[in-house]
RNA sequence: GGCGGUGUAGCUCAGGUGGUAGAGCAGCGGACUCAUAAGCCGCGGGCCGGGGGUUCGAGACCCUCCACCGCCA
């Protein structure tokens, strides 16, 4: 039988916004449902949305609709987020969910016949906007200490959770569980929470001041707390979503991914509530970091709340799905910023990975027509066999630090083996072997060995990055179909027969400019009025790609256009000390002197060059060449060889415009 | 105020049970050309927050002070 593998994100509140931290949570729950589903295990993700309590009623009544139109409306946002995250739920609850509610009804019809419900009457400071009492000397000022705003003492009769009870309970079980709250840091939290006698828990509220809610089935007065409602969900969810036909069994979980914010509620309430309903515990409840954008805290009022789907659309969805996982430790807060984003991007995906995939496909096409050759053991070298042990340990090194959750760890395990392969390629070098007739059967073990680690690290990317999973897959022209399980215990070297070509395809992840600041979103929210937003948000320009594959896509007349050509002459010209190919340029572009380093020393003397009209690029990101800066780059005819340099057929002015 | 944590190269951080400091990024230099101007190779004297102590020997153990952070009040 397989194991059984449930994992839970927490339930949004739908009048949130969507934003990274909601993101970031349910990336995680994704990255482990599958991993889970591929390695075999019977797999439950929940997720879903927190529809009740106060602001949702609230914002309904300002919208003059039935609250809930109003959650009907906004929910597809997460949704869709979720859709365009790659998002592989198996459940999607909603607090409103009929079948929930008569969950939610059952628990507390349940608390209350074993006595553990009593009412009471309650006086206390409560605040609207945060729906909660808070205590006298919480208070300062007559403002909420949480947010600031003015509360109110209220009076009322409330039924309690005696949850009290099971405090001694509850401490012994941490104890005994170290897995039970993650990180360490948070266990020790929740335990010195645990050091001071723990409060019976409110758990309804008055019809007449909240009716947006569960009602308590045993006084049609009340409706159930925000909290009770919620927490429920985690297996409410599984009686009836899905379609796993024994879902209920998925009980209890396995991991409920929380943020830090929402620790004590799930480490303690619904502990407390668990044990009264004589359900097991989950087996662990693991509390992640926050996000900080550029080093703050992100907040609507800053107006720096990073919108995912900014970020999706400008870097793709694979890109800021591995960013989130790779950037930080899964316990500790990390800070996002466009370059941190974007240096990873350049760095690990296109410069490392990416270009992997590229040259190694590139080498099977020109040394091999497309084909994956066979390894001669004969001609196999140390080299080949610790290429084939880093490939072969990569499952098992996930399989550890994803049962760590220490997602990063993973990841930079797998970068681990893309670097071996980058290294491998330098070392063996088969563009030499390729000269040589009689080291074909040498060319043909190392071309395997790549090729081979191309497919373990396909494998092993699936979980975290799927479309580029499927793409190498495509590409390798395997047939196996990774969305089964495949992993089991890690594939096996040499297991597959390769008897598809291969396509190198365009670039896994092209080299984009640095965005400007585009993937904040406006500090509005979608019910506000669109008149709080005038200003639209221009998505950066990213430069075209250099790619000179025959296919090459199609760009439109606009993106042409972000390239400024112009017509420049060359000043002064001189080699590039130690380089056969580099020269160093001083050139007037009309406005200004450039310095443009360009490899075209093979073709052109220095000397023969000054004077000489050329064409630029004069828009592009200076880069160092040898350690020279180039502003510029200009425009030469040829493939690898430059065979000649662009001019213009007319006399006309440096400086002029090319179109 | 109570409890806990952190402070190591420009930046982000590793450094089981003590033996004279490491990685990634950035920077500098080099050889190459299969590749997305990518990749590869080489280069790291930093009072290991300050002070004191234990020890033959401490970044690592103890005490103390300083700074920052988290939870609770």
């Amino acid at each position: 039988m397989p194991n059984r593998f449930y994992v839970t994100t927490p339930i949004y509140y739908v009048n949130d916004v969507p934003h990274i931290g909601h993101a970031y949570t349910t990336i995680a729950a994704d990255v482990l449902a599958r991993f889970y589903r591929l390695r075999g295990d019977d797999v439950f993700f929940l997720t879903g949305l927190d529809e009740h309590g106060q602001k949702v009623q609230q914002a309904a009544a300002k919208a003059e609709i039935d609250p809930q139109a109003h959650c009907d409306r906004l929910m597809p946002t997460f949704k869709d987020l979720w859709t365009k995250l790659d998002i592989s739920y198996d459940g999607f609850i909603r607090t409103t969910d009929p079948q929930h509610q008569a969950v939610v009804q059952r628990c507390l019809q349940t608390l209350h016949d074993k006595g553990l419900i009593y009412q009471a009457e309650y006086t206390g400071w409560y605040c609207t906007f945060d729906e909660r009492f808070w205590t006298e000397k919480d208070v300062e000022q007559g403002l909420c200490p949480d947010c600031q705003r003015p509360v109110e003492q209220v009076s009322e009769r409330n039924y309690f959770f005696r949850m009290s009870q099971f405090q001694d309970r509850l401490k012994k079980h941490i104890h005994v569980h170290p897995e039970f709250i993650q990180p360490d840091s948070r266990r020790n939290e929740v335990l010195g929470f645990l050091q001071k006698p723990l409060e019976d828990l409110s758990i309804s509220r008055p019809k007449s001041r909240l009716s947006w809610g569960i009602e308590l089935p045993f006084d049609k007065d009340c409706v159930t707390y925000v909290w009770f409602d919620a927490l429920v969900n985690y297996f409410s969810g599984l009686d009836y979503l899905g379609t796993h036909a024994n879902a209920p069994a998925f009980w209890p979980a396995s991991v409920h991914l929380v943020g830090k914010d929402i620790l004590t509620t799930h480490a303690v309430y619904w502990s407390t509530m668990l044990m009264g309903m004589e359900r097991p515990l989950p087996q662990s409840i693991f509390a992640h970091g926050w996000w900080t954008v550029d080093g703050e805290k992100m907040s609507k009022s800053r107006g720096n709340v990073v919108d995912p789907f900014a970020m999706i659309k400008e870097f793709g969805t694979d890109a800021f799905r591995y960013f989130l996982l790779r950037q930080v430790p899964f316990g500790q807060d990390g800070d996002f910023s466009l370059s941190s984003f974007h240096s990873r991007y350049q760095a690990e995906l296109a410069n490392d990975l990416g270009n992997l995939v590229s040259r190694t496909l590139a080498m099977l096409g020109n040394f091999s027509q497309h084909m994956v050759p066979r390894s001669d053991p004969q001609t196999e070298t140390d080299l080949d066999h610790s290429l084939q042990q880093t490939a072969s340990a990569l499952s098992e090194k996930i399989e550890q630090h994803l049962r760590a959750l220490e997602f990063h760890r993973a990841l930079e395990a797998i970068l681990g083996l893309v670097q071996m392969a980058n290294q491998y390629i330098d070392k063996t070098a088969p563009w030499i072997l390729a000269k040589d007739p009689e080291k074909k059967s040498r060319l043909q073990t190392v071309l395997f060995h790549l090729v081979e680690s191309l497919r373990f690290l396909t494998l092993a990317l699936a979980p975290f990055m799927p479309h580029t999973a499927e793409t190498m897959k495509t590409r390798l022209g395997l047939t196996v179909d990774i969305s089964t399980p495949t992993l089991g215990k890690g594939p096996i070297w040499g297991e597959y027969d390769y008897i598809h070509p291969v396509t190198k395809g365009t670039s896994l992840f092209p080299k984009k400019d640095l965005p400007s600041t585009s993937a904040h979103q406006p500090a509005s929210s979608p019910t506000a009025s669109p008149t709080t937003e005038k200003k639209i948000d221009k998505a950066t320009p990213q430069s075209p790609s250099a790619s000179t594959d025959s296919d090459t896509p199609l760009i439109g007349i606009d993106e042409f256009q972000k390239v400024q050509l112009k017509v420049a002459k060359i000043l002064e010209a001189e080699r590039v000390p130690k380089s056969s190919k580099l020269l160093k340029l001083q050139v007037d572009i009309g406005t200004e002197k450039r310095q443009i380093v360009a490899g075209i020393g093979k073709k052109y003397a220095p000397e023969e060059l000054i004077g000489k009209t050329i064409v630029v690029v004069a828009n592009l990101k200076p880069a160092k060449l040898m350690g020279i800066e180039s502003q510029g780059m200009v425009l030469a005819a040829g493939e690898k060889e430059v065979l000649s340099l662009l001019t213009v057929q007319e006399e006309v002015q440096t400086g002029s415009k090319v179109k």
